[in-house]
DNA sequence: TATTGTTATACTCTATAACTATA
DNA sequence: TATAGTTATAGAGTATAACAATA
């Protein structure tokens, strides 16, 4: 029997990359400005934890430091990020937003919610629940570190910040 | 008042990224081979759809007929795809699989959903089935073509073909 | 030595625009 | 003219490896 956790790993693998090309055209194309989902979910990392480190940011977003880096270096160039040394640790740095990262994220957020929201009318309020209850659900297993390797070798950090 | 679709709208954009990079990675250092996504779900499309065309595998990725170009190159060129012209219509490709990328995409496939579900093991059968619903709930949704400019402008093909 | 971050290098994904070949 | 696909170009995202600076 392949079992309910076999189903759904299927299921998630089927939908999940569906979803996420929507979302990420939704960023693109958004009004507000063309934020890629990288540079969303920093920026919004960043507003929600002001003076985080790079590899805060890093281990949030889900990414290597040196993709950071550069990711960072783009909303830096852009004017979104302000990016400053950090007083007592000089071998860290503190982000933040300026006021314009502040105000495009915020409606980056309104315009992507507006058009994902758009295609769930044709839902229901029972249908809503159901996926409401099932991201709440994914939320904390997906936010885990990755498998760690038999050897405990290194590999990309993640936290469960959100 | 927001709203039952607007909260899902926000669920979705939490969640979805968050899940997708578990996925890309479990793709990416997957036993079988090292795939993208885009790869992924390119040998899946073909796999179930022998001698479709690009603009057919392009449709379904939902990417545009250059990317998918490039995408089918690198499967070529890895001897997991063949490409061949189509008798009756000389401008057309017809695409299949041969044997290797058979085999690799299920054992790609396993792989995946056996990553992916080894991280469901925490989740009781009630919240497994909550999540398996809101997949089925969300396929048809995110399966259609992206949201129509006013002017019917032209954007990217996508089909509801699994 | 360990930690934080950057730089170098190399790939894939992605799009738009311009082009070729065929219908 | 319209359709199917490729090539040209450009930019983002990604990783690993090598490096520099600081603790």
């Amino acid at each position: 029997m392949a079992g309910a956790a076999d189903d759904a790993a299927k299921a998630i693998l089927r939908v999940v990359p569906l979803v996420m090309r929507t979302v990420r055209d939704e960023m693109r194309t958004g009004r507000a400005a063309p934020l890629s989902v990288p540079q969303f979910r920093t920026l919004n990392f960043v507003g929600r934890h002001r003076g985080a480190s790079l590899s805060d940011a890093a281990a949030h977003v889900g990414v290597t430091l040196p993709s950071m880096s550069r990711l960072v270096d783009g909303l830096v160039a852009r004017k979104l990020v302000i990016r400053q040394g950090h007083k007592a640790d000089r071998r860290r740095l503190t982000l933040r937003l300026n006021a314009r990262g502040r105000t495009l994220l915020r409606a980056a957020h309104a315009s992507a919610e507006l058009s994902i929201a758009s295609r769930l009318t044709a839902l229901g309020g029972e249908e809503l629940d159901v996926v409401i209850r099932a991201m709440a659900i994914l939320q904390p297993v997906f936010s885990g570190a990755a498998t760690v390797g038999e050897d405990g070798s290194k590999r990309r950090m993640e936290s469960n910040h959100v």
